[in-house]
RNA sequence: GGGUGUUUAGCUCAGUUGGUUAGAGCGCUUGCCUCACAUGCAAGAGGUCACAGGUUCAAGUCCUGUAACGCCCACCA
């Protein structure tokens, strides 16, 4: 044991047991012991991430639950690691290029992708030293990256098992595509966002016989008039009268005076616009569709960047809303603007980089997702999967009942290349792992790979079981497949979580967790959404700088009700530093008492020796041990933080400490070491049910009180059961909870008597207690001596015949009645207005307990222990009705 | 358009299967530098539980509807 200083220096201290932690081996799960696993694994952060508040309660839940389970004695493991999180990553590159003025092409694909990896050594640490200053007990010589070498092999195998099995096709389709990446998006990662548009309206001339007419128009809506120059005809409802004798007649495509045909189709809504649809097969999904239909062919209008092509005539070479404002100004010009409409809508912005997306027809990989959902949404239907909270079960499968094909390709160079080649020769297409030299089916040599990579969602839903060595058996994946539960936050349920039931069931033939966890968004105390571009992000760091690890910990704990959104704001960390110190204090307080120190496998607790406070704390320990478990099991994670501040901090330090002082300062030796005893006690299994919470305050003091040697950390000892036996062996009964329960309101109700007759704190005062039974008037005496020190009373009489003066301070206590014997300090007149108020309200409560005891159906219907329940209480109320009353009569 | 969440004290939020007088933290008022802690101690004020119906012996809690705010999903150009 050494001393504990005045002040807690959390900065030095988190950093020193972090690291000591990590030297022992203590965070690291071995498969050959063997036992009950226990595994989390983490929802790998991208590499270019920095902590944000949302990783900083992620990974704290995680923490959590894996200390907690660790303690509980479960082989743990929680697997760290990062995304190589394609787009994003090279976006980051790329924008490093930039400055040098250097785009990828210059560089050529191996160059970059290198450059990549270096980017990645140098930088992609970042956040899992962030991850470590956080205190995350992550198993880290386990740490995975999406790209090693083994996940690769996981991502070729998988991908040639579907391909095999004819669940990957690539097709020309519509996709949504980003101009600025260059690239292919799933539906996912186009995020809709409402936006005030336009809606132009547009006419197209009518032509007959091969002629113009010049004031015959159709009249067509659009949102987006610069993808006219792909039109290939105008749609009509085919039920549409106002259209009928245009049907199968031709338009003029104003600009570029193409011919186009007026066809009926059924998805034209004659309500919307104008009834007429202009038909883009190339850049509207449903116009895509219609053009299968009607077996038109689709005029492709755009660059892959979002500028115009030379299909587009004369805008070629504009960028495309450039292209929008021309042609706009253009049909004004030429009187083929009929009007333009506000228009609200959703447009697509690319996840990555906020760009408007566009429908865009390009060849591109899929994979057959119907094959895939169904065993996944059964899981979750029969409960082998399992949300919390219950929800977001509908969620997950409103979203596998409605699922559509996953577009896994990305025209960018940083992921895993797609492992399908071609051979020039023949023809042949096939998918491969590794690099195959020769194709397969004639054995030329010229063979070419594809040039796309996958999605990186593609890497990231093997995580809970390429990170254990897949398709490789062995004993980590034996014993740690399937993981328990998954934490994570709802919006990545469908990116993330849906995908990963569907490989684990697919691939390991069983769901990958258990249960998942689904924690609330974090956002600023307006309810905004927490983003560096808004700048109302609270950086974990800057807390962990200016509160401690801890503080920021068991703060996010407290105000996060279970999958409810966080509202933030600098000052909640206040909630966990003041804790801290609290429990620190508490520590030094005990040590002062103590100097000889606690000692280890020393006798236990005498139940012989043990007043009625200590009964008192070991039962409230009890209680707070069944309670913050109960609620740790349930994902309850407030009320878990909760319990403990309300055990330690007022249980244990207002009442407990304040009471044992008298012991402590007193004679009595047998007591004084008696009541050391039960603090250790209670204060050392605190600190282990706290742990989990805040892991580093809790293992300087495990060792700073003595509670463990060099060798035996808190991290490791046994999570605390319930005292069950141990209670009923100390005579620690609900009579003396009560009794002590109580006793706390008789002393508030002496000190409140004391601040109203404004008496100084310092005065020592006299006090008589008339007890309601003499049950409680022996337990009282037996405790004189305690109540004179925590009411700073000269003198305390327990007397069961007292009858007090009418002018005499006094209150109702649960135990009796309680005065001061000096009179004249009341205001007879104030304390009378008084009595009668708190009468009046006893009145009307008693009144309502009467009325309710005598209704005969409360009787017939509730149930008998909230009958009896009704009836002690009413019988409580009306005693101290009938007491306030006398009271009230002797004051006049 | 579909789904979903929220509405409780000045503020931020708890309130589990309906059951005594609805809780916490912060803030506020009053008094305390009391020999662990002023990042503290003690006492206190403050709420027709969004609104309207309904079920029930009993509703903050269950049902129906309304309103406001939020989130997710969605190919009406």
């Amino acid at each position: 044991m050494k001393e504990l200083d005045k002040q807690y220096d959390p900065k030095t201290v988190e950093t020193r047991w972090y690291n000591i932690w990590q030297e022992k081996g203590y965070f690291h799960g071995d498969a050959a012991k063997g036992g009950e696993p226990y595994c989390v694994v983490i929802p790998p952060p991208n590499v270019t991430g920095i902590l944000h508040i949302g990783h900083a309660l992620n990974n704290t839940i995680q923490d959590i639950l894996v200390r907690w389970q660790r303690m509980d004695g479960k082989n743990t493991v929680w697997l760290p690691g990062t995304d190589h999180a394609g787009i994003a990553t090279q976006n980051v590159v790329e924008r490093a290029l930039r400055k040098e003025g250097k785009t990828r092409h210059d560089l050529g694909r191996d160059a970059f992708v290198e450059k990549v990896w270096e980017w990645k050594e140098e930088y992609g640490g970042t956040i899992i030293r962030q991850l470590k200053r956080l205190g995350a007990s992550c198993d880290w010589e386990r740490e995975r990256f999406t790209m090693d070498k083994g996940l690769s092999e996981a991502v070729e195998e998988v991908f040639c098992r579907l391909y095999d099995k004819g669940l990957i096709y690539r097709a020309n389709y519509i996709t949504n595509w980003c101009p600025r990446c260059h690239t292919a998006l799933s539906d996912e990662e186009s995020e809709h966002q409402d936006t005030e548009g336009k809606l132009y309206y547009i006419r197209y001339p009518v032509k007959r016989d091969g002629k113009l007419m010049a004031s015959e128009f159709v009249v067509v809506a659009t949102t987006r008039p610069e993808t006219l120059l792909g039109d290939v005809a105008v749609a009509v409802s085919p039920k549409d009268e106002r259209y009928k004798a245009l049907v199968g007649k031709t338009l003029s495509l104003p600009i570029l005076h193409r011919d186009l045909p007026v066809i009926t189709d059924d998805f034209v809504d004659p309500a919307f616009g104008t009834g007429a649809v202009k038909v883009t097969p190339a850049h509207d999904p449903n116009d895509f569709e219609m053009g299968q239909r009607h077996k038109l062919t689709p005029i492709n209008v755009m660059q892959p960047d979002g500028t115009m092509n030379e299909d587009a005539g004369p805008y070629a070479g504009l960028d495309r809303f450039e292209c929008r404002k021309r042609i706009v100004t253009d049909l004004t010009a030429a009187g083929l603007i009929e009007k333009i409409d506000v228009h609200q809508h959703a447009v697509g912005h690319c996840y990555r980089c906020d760009t408007v997306v566009e429908p865009r027809l390009s060849l591109q990989w899929f994979v057959k997702m119907k094959p895939l959902a169904e065993p996944a949404l059964q899981a979750v239907v029969d409960g082998r999967v399992r949300f919390v909270p219950e929800r977001w079960n509908k969620v997950y499968a409103d979203w596998m009942g409605n699922i559509r094909d996953w577009c896994i390709s990305r025209q960018i160079w940083w992921g895993h290349r797609i492992p399908v080649f071609y051979c020039d020769a023949c023809e042949h297409q096939w998918a491969a792992r590794g690099k195959p030299g020769q194709c397969p089916k004639c054995a030329a040599t010229t063979i070419r790979q594809d040039e796309d990579v996958l999605d990186t969602w593609f890497s990231s839903w093997l995580w809970p079981f390429s990170t254990f060595g897949w398709p490789n058996k062995n004993p980590d994946l034996a014993l740690y497949y399937p993981g328990n539960t998954l934490v994570t936050a709802s919006e990545i349920i469908f990116f993330w979580v849906a995908r990963m039931v569907m490989a684990g069931i697919e691939f390991m033939g069983e769901v990958p967790f258990k249960e998942v966890y689904i924690h609330g968004t974090v956002r600023d105390d307006k309810g905004r959404k927490m983003s560096k571009s808004l700048g109302n992000s609270i950086d974990p760091l800057t807390i962990i700088e200016e509160y401690s690890a801890d503080a920021l910990r068991y703060s996010l704990m407290m105000i996060t009700a279970t999958g409810q959104d966080v509202f933030l704001s600098n000052d909640k960390f206040e909630i966990g530093r003041n804790f801290g110190t609290k429990i620190w204090n508490a520590a030094r307080f005990m040590q002062m008492q103590d100097p000889t120190g606690y000692v280890r496998g020393g006798p236990g607790i005498d139940a012989a020796l043990l007043s009625a406070d200590d009964r008192h704390i070991l039962a409230k320990l009890s209680q707070a041990i069944e309670s913050c478990t109960e609620n740790l099991k349930r994902y309850r994670f407030n009320d878990a933080a909760q319990d403990l501040y309300a055990f330690i901090w007022h249980e244990y330090c207002d009442w407990y400490v304040e009471y044992s002082k008298d012991v402590l300062y007193g004679q009595n030796a047998a007591r004084r070491a008696e009541v050391l005893k039960v603090m250790h006690y209670a204060f050392s299994t605190a600190l282990r049910l706290l742990h989990p919470f805040m892991p580093h305050l809790t293992e300087e003091l495990w060792h700073g009180m003595g509670y463990g040697t060099d060798e035996e950390t808190i991290m490791l000892a046994p999570w605390p059961k319930p005292l069950t036996a141990e209670l009923l062996q100390w005579g620690a009964t609900s009579d003396v909870v009560n009794y002590v329960d109580a006793r706390h309101e008789l002393i508030r109700m002496g000190r409140m008597l004391r601040a109203d007759c404004s008496i100084a704190p310092s005065q020592k005062l006299d006090y008589i207690i008339k007890a309601n039974t003499p049950h409680l008037a022996d337990q009282l005496k037996a405790d004189v001596s305690t109540l004179t020190a925590m009411l700073k009373a000269k003198d305390i009489t327990i007397d069961p015949a007292y009858v007090p003066s009418t002018a005499m301070p006094s209150a109702l206590t649960p135990v009796g009645a309680l005065y001061m014997p000096i009179e004249g300090l009341v205001d007879a007149k104030a304390e009378s207005a008084k009595l009668a108020k708190q009468l009046e309200e006893l009145g009307g409560h008693l009144e309502r307990a009467n009325a309710k005891l005598n209704n005969p159906n409360f009787f017939n219907k509730a149930k008998p222990e909230v009958v009896a329940q009704f009836e002690k209480s009413r019988q409580e109320l009306q005693e101290k009705y009938n007491k306030v009353k006398r009271l009230l009569e002797m004051m006049g």
